[in-house]
DNA sequence: TTTAGGG
DNA sequence: CCCTAAA
């Protein structure tokens, strides 16, 4: 173990309970020894080992160190279930009390409690603790207890809750109620650009554990965290009975700044240094497409799993995460039901506007990161005393609607950064990240009510940005219209932001997003807009969306049919892809995109099979035909290296065992 | 869903 | 990148 990690193993972790659902703690118990978190493992770790098949050259040094991961997340599994176990200190009582009192809303306790209430404010944290959780869970207090232990200052005032327990046993995919629990750092980005890394600096356990993702037992929880340094890196979940000893808190150190949002998206492959991975919001999927969704989708939940299966033989590891498997799949359930019924029982929810922007972060315990998903937009408020009035409207007047940004919030984004930089180099980091993010293009839209004006023809009268005289009407209207259907949505988020929907004061509140790149899957049939708030981060690649999106609504031009945004290969993506087709040819474009690509969402195995077909081509051309970016001669000679290669080697075949030869072994020309 | 190719 | 036949 000891020489599995070594000091420089520069991934760290962080914690950050901002997410927390009601009852994490049940999840210790009730899974004991489950998915603690996961692990990096850097590639020099494991150096590659001329192997026979070749195929997976190193593949058993990968293994061998991924088990050495298993414990050391085993350890701290261990670890933290005895804590939760023994200490049955009433101060945790005590915070949670605290923290119900500082429930303001307070929450009726009636079953007919609406389960928006309980959920708007589950975002945040100064209404964690619903009476529900208490009233019907009568063990989660004591289960509980396990969570506030580690670090009170900065784990308690983070606590979100997802769903009070009568919501959860709504739910179609679990009656138990077990809810989610995600740790992560957090960014926000008000006036100030604010990090903060949870727990303690420095501190170390004996088996200098500096890696690990204390994260959760979500599958896309995990999955966010699940990186692939490298081909050769091993991020897993872990199994594996309690193992007494270090205490957590030790390990808790926070060097990584995490920036999330809920969806598993990484910006980045393997093989590239991405410093920041921007997120797609969580795509929305219906509660009856969940489970073929699930079923047939597994691999984008728990990508790691598959990396398993795919690249370390089938040994007991693997039936591990077959087995594995099926919890992330029956979690997501949840957590993706828990977010469908976020999305329907914000619709029409009165709720707080307030979004402190500079404020909320920095020592607020009651704002700040525990927004959550409250984060990520763009605050228009109407200041202006200008009254239009839409039904007193005369021709020829034109009164003007004034706005003002009242915040400005860029989503989470994920950084990561060894314990040696500096904090001037987390600084920049941050800072291009957001201005990656902001510079790479953004779209604005508009969000009225909780709805989504779509139609840019109409006026601001017409859309119902006025006057508070209207907002009754709007208000009807929206409560008229039938419950918006879910659809699966590659961008749209998983959450209404409650602060969107609508403000119980005389101003007309208009909330205006920033979202990426329209996919087509954000409208229904009928037309109904399903996003209703999207601070889609906009990868630095992105720099066209802008450009791309069409500046004036297609009336009736689905967008379906829209073109993807075309998002030229960089150079260390091709690196990434020639690398990936020496080693497994040119027929298997899921595996490449899987074992490559796995966190680049937006290369698709077509993508990448498009882009060999391209390469080849441009390497057969003279330099000076060639367009774009330059690709450096050396990668096209591998091009053309491998593509010869595997054309005689037939790799395509089925036929062929995975023992088929990978060209790096064969290739002079390349080496490590 | 993935592969393979044409457009 | 898109589209789609075929597997």
């Amino acid at each position: 173990m000891r020489n599995l990690v070594k000091g420089d193993l520069a991934t760290s972790y962080f914690l950050n309970w901002r997410s927390c659902s009601g009852m994490l703690p049940r999840i210790w118990y009730r899974k004991r020894g489950w998915i603690i978190g996961s692990m990096v493992v850097d590639p020099p770790l494991f150096p590659k080992l001329p192997d026979q098949s070749g195929r997976y050259s190193h593949k058993n040094s990968v293994e061998e160190n991924k088990l050495c991961a298993f414990e050391l997340l085993a350890a701290v599994a261990g670890k933290l279930l005895q804590e939760s176990e023994s200490s049955v200190s009433s101060n945790v009582e005590t915070h949670a009390s605290t923290l119900k009192n500082e429930n303001v809303k307070g929450q009726p306790k009636d079953e007919q409690t609406p389960k928006s209430e309980s959920i708007d404010h589950g975002s945040c944290a100064e209404s964690s603790f619903m009476p529900e959780t208490s009233v019907q869970e009568p063990d989660l207090s004591s289960e509980f207890k396990g969570l506030p232990q580690i670090d009170t200052d900065s784990l308690l005032e983070n606590i979100s809750v997802f769903a009070s327990p009568d919501v959860l046993k709504k739910l179609d995919f679990d009656a138990d109620g077990n809810t989610n629990c995600e740790v992560g750092g957090s960014v926000s980005v008000g006036n100030n650009i604010n990090l903060r890394a949870e727990g303690q600096q420095g501190m170390h356990s004996e088996d200098n554990i500096n890696t690990l993702n204390g994260k959760d037992h979500v599958g896309e929880r995990v999955n966010n965290n699940m990186l692939i340094k490298s081909d050769n890196s091993v991020q897993l979940p872990l199994y594996r009975d309690p193992i007494p000893y270090t205490p957590l808190q030790k390990q808790w150190n926070a060097v990584k700044l995490g920036i999330r949002d809920d969806d598993d998206n990484y910006f980045g492959c393997n093989k590239l240094s991405t410093k920041f991975r921007p997120f797609r919001p969580q795509p929305r999927t219906g509660h009856r497409r969940i489970r073929k969704m699930l079923t047939s989708k597994y691999r984008k939940m728990a990508p790691k799993l598959r990396s398993c299966e795919l690249y370390n033989s089938r040994d007991g590891v693997k039936s591990l995460y077959q087995h594995r498997k099926r919890i992330y799949t029956h979690e997501r359930c949840l957590q993706s039901s828990i977010k469908k019924r976020k999305l329907f029982d914000h619709r029409g929810t009165v709720s707080h506007v307030q979004e402190a922007s500079s404020n909320s972060m920095s020592n607020s315990s009651e704002k700040g990161m525990c927004k959550d998903k409250c984060n990520s937009g763009i605050m228009l408020e109407r200041v202006s005393g200008a009254s239009p009035t839409v039904k007193g409207h005369k021709k020829g007047e034109d009164p003007h609607v004034k706005f003002s940004i009242k915040s400005f919030k860029v989503p989470e984004l994920y950084i990561e950064l060894p314990e040696t930089a500096s904090v001037g180099s987390l600084k920049r980091t941050v800072m291009e990240a957001v201005t990656a993010i902001l510079g790479g293009g953004v779209r604005v839209g508009v969000v009225l009510q909780g709805k989504k004006v779509r139609d840019d023809s109409r006026t601001l009268q017409q859309a119902g940005i006025s006057q508070s005289g209207d907002h009754d009407t709007l208000d009807q209207e929206l409560l008229r219209s039938p419950a918006t259907p879910i659809v699966d949505s590659g961008i749209s988020n998983a959450s209404v932001d409650p602060h969107f929907v609508s403000k119980v004061d005389d101003d007309v509140v208009t909330s205006v997003f920033m979202s990426g790149p329209q996919t087509p899957t954000n409208e229904t049939g009928n037309g109904t807009v399903l996003d209703s708030k999207a601070l889609v981060p906009v990868s630095p690649m992105n720099s066209e969306s802008l450009a791309v999106t069409p500046a004036n609504p297609k009336p009736k031009k689905n967008e379906l049919s829209q073109r993807r945004t075309r998002r030229p290969f960089s150079v260390d993506e091709v690196e990434a892809l020639v690398e990936a087709v020496e080693r497994l040819g040119t027929g298997r474009w899921r595996d490449v995109k899987m074992g490559a690509f796995e966190h680049a969402d937006h290369r698709t195995y077509v993508d990448l099979k498009d882009k060999w077909k391209t390469l080849v081509h441009t390497a057969g051309i003279s330099p000076h035909q060639r367009r774009g970016e330059p690709v450096p001669q050396d990668l096209l000679d591998r091009v053309l290296a491998a593509h010869s290669y595997w054309s005689l080697h037939q790799s395509k075949q089925q036929g062929k065992q995975p023992g088929a030869e990978p060209l790096r072994s064969l290739d002079p020309t390349i080496t490590p």
